[in-house]
DNA sequence: GGAGTGTAATTGCATATGCAACTATATATG
DNA sequence: CATATATAGTTGCATATGCAATTACACTCC
């Protein structure tokens, strides 16, 4: 509950400082993993991001929509085509960054900084 | 991004124990939430689970049906009547109890001790 | 007591999330 | 080479989530 609880709230904080720019904190995520990421397979990032692989076969259709991602090889290849970031993409994520910042201020400040460290903490966590 | 996977990696972690007992780690927490409460408007369980209020319009919908919540007075009321628990989601809560505790074990364990106090300490900043 | 203001709840819309089942391909194995 | 097995991706289904707009009250203030 406590981790749920968490996760909304701090989504919520930077949904409010990207909302300006049309886009949400989820979207953002996705985009930034993807960009570090290069040519990748969509399970990779799933792995990464630590999501089911029919949430992103329909997070990544919204953004192949929004002009943000792009399949590369041909379409007959059915396990699938690895996909990257687009250059609108990398210009929208330099575009945020300034609103990430703030959002990522907004929440360390309203958590505090031991909660905060806390977070990284559990990240680190997950990802080990 | 760090609050999102952590998130999803425990409800998971959750919802397979709760699995067999056909109910979602979100919904028991709701559950356990209004329990807590008491007879109480939807609102202020919505303030203390920092969950939009249309969220919980359908979110309890299901747990009414369920037979988990009832509505106590006259549905006259356009701002809304109190909700409670039903003895059948308080005996669904016994029941879970195990399973529960079995996922925080599993949880605590994944995440280790100094990440899971990072947890707690996260949740008290919010909830402060 | 009627108008204005504030609050609780719902609805329309869009996205996010995961499971089970299925499709399509790749790889191993005899 | 044919079959078995493993893997990547999609689709149907159900729930979860929040914003904007709307509805229905409650309350206050002349």
């Amino acid at each position: 509950m406590r981790a749920r609880i968490a996760s909304r709230v701090v989504t919520g904080i930077y949904d409010d400082e990207l909302r300006p720019l049309g886009i949400q904190a989820s979207q953002l995520n996705l985009l930034v993993a993807v960009a570090s990421m290069g040519l990748v397979r969509r399970i990779d990032v799933g792995r990464y991001m630590h999501l089911d692989a029919s949430t992103l076969t329909r997070d990544l259709r919204v953004m192949e929509t929004n002009g943000w991602i792009e399949e590369i090889a041909e379409p007959s290849d059915g396990r699938g085509s690895p996909i990257r970031i687009t250059t609108r993409a990398e210009a929208l994520i330099s575009k945020a960054a300034p609103a990430w910042r703030r959002a990522q201020h907004t929440a360390a400040n309203q958590l505090g900084k031991d909660a905060t460290a806390a977070l990284m903490e559990l990240a680190a966590a997950i990802t080990a």
